[in-house]
DNA sequence: TCAAAAGTGTTCGTGCTACACCCATGC
DNA sequence: GCATGGGTGTAGCACGAACACTTTTGA
């Protein structure tokens, strides 16, 4: 009995399996994406998502894993699959499906790591985004739209913030993912019936103005919940 | 310089792309899925959503809609990407990562075809699936919660539907994927506010109550609207 | 004392929920 | 005439939206 291996070497040429990585983080207010510079023809100079092929003996979640732990050195932070792109030529080497994945990282004591793969490694705005190779663009716009509908119905902003934060952090964090303004009694009064934060009791000093409150999440494990 | 293909080949075996389509139908009060059932060992026996693998020359969504025709016949229909299965062990002929969509179709109509490959094709209510092969229970399973999320924020349920319905016929589409009775007065007020659906002018006649006025939908492409 | 952000309540309108009876038809 | 589903309105309540001033600190 042949294996399916064997079946299909002979009536079909393989496509490769990659995953793509969207990393997310806000910094000073704006919503950023990690993206590394291509070396190689035909995208030399172009940008791109973090990402690279499955292996066999990997998992198409725990690849995703690595390429998010190897350019940021992070773990342990929201990661959830995207959607998967199959069009037949959406890479000029060949045939490769990319399973997309969508990652949120606190910003700060990120060290970016580059190599002799590409040139260059850095953030960008999502609305200032430089030449992009593959159908990178329109992952990143898929990712855009699914974080913003994914904030009102889950915590998992949690995984862009620090462990403790203030209610105005937190918010911000909401308006530039919304890209829109929000009304500061109405979002905190929301927030606080939810249970999903609570006050460390300490306050952040030193800055020009009242010293604000310091809140923690209660946990910080994804979970659906109804914010606006 | 190499091509990626060549690369690959020395480099790594390959993993081979297959794509798994849920189709849902509402049939007799009940949600159902086509499944077929499998021939081959270790499977005989077993049943699965219908599938196979993408070829090189076909795009992932294509692929998608080829096994959706060649099980139903029809096209047109409501077919989404729901997720894809990446884990290592899922199939046990080998490395294969599914795409799973799922589709909607309306019942009635619909000739099934078997063939060489399998032994009988049949629908099964979600509640009372039979055996399955690989991971298509869990398949099943996030396709009926994609499926009950849906149609809360859109108009999918067109796809379920023939060309006219009563607003009955439509309130039991709605409480068999959800699984919970809805009141009917609030049920058609709100469906009615929406401008999604209007009336035929038509009547269905020849039971034994009283006529019910037939509805149809606005328009039957997928749009995003708040349902309930 | 001034600038800058923190913190705090009330009013209004909209929309969801709960609920019961008469109507038109086929048998 | 009876059984069966079709069709309709209202009242209470909860929640979201709009809106402005006082407090606390550092410079």
């Amino acid at each position: 009995m042949n294996t399916l291996k064997q079946d299909v070497e002979k009536k079909y040429q393989f496509a490769v399996i990659a995953t793509d990585v969207v990393i997310f983080t806000a910094q000073n207010g704006k919503l950023k994406v990690l993206l590394i510079e291509m070396r190689k023809p035909p995208y030399t100079g172009y940008w791109a998502c973090p990402g690279g092929l499955v292996k066999p003996n990997e998992s198409v979640d725990r690849a995703a894993q690595k390429h998010l732990f190897d350019k940021t050195g992070v773990k342990d932070v929201y990661l959830e699959q995207l959607y998967t792109f199959g069009e037949i030529d959406r890479d000029p080497f060949g045939r490769v499906v990319s399973v997309a994945y969508y990652a949120l990282i606190p910003s700060g004591g990120i060290k970016l790591k580059t190599s002799h793969e590409y040139t260059d490694v850095d953030w960008f705005q999502v609305k200032q985004l430089p030449p992009m190779a593959y159908d990178h663009t329109e992952i990143i716009k898929v990712a855009v739209k699914r974080l913003k509908d994914k904030i009102t119905y889950s915590n998992i902003v949690y995984s862009l913030l620090p462990k403790s934060f203030t209610l105005s952090e937190l918010q911000g964090i909401y308006e530039l993912i919304l890209d829109k303004r929000l009304d500061k009694r109405n979002f905190r009064k929301k927030i606080l019936t939810l249970n999903l934060i609570t006050k460390t009791g300490r306050k952040r000093t030193g800055e020009a103005n009242r010293p604000a409150q310091l809140y923690k999440f209660v946990r910080r494990t994804p979970q659906e919940v109804e914010v606006l």
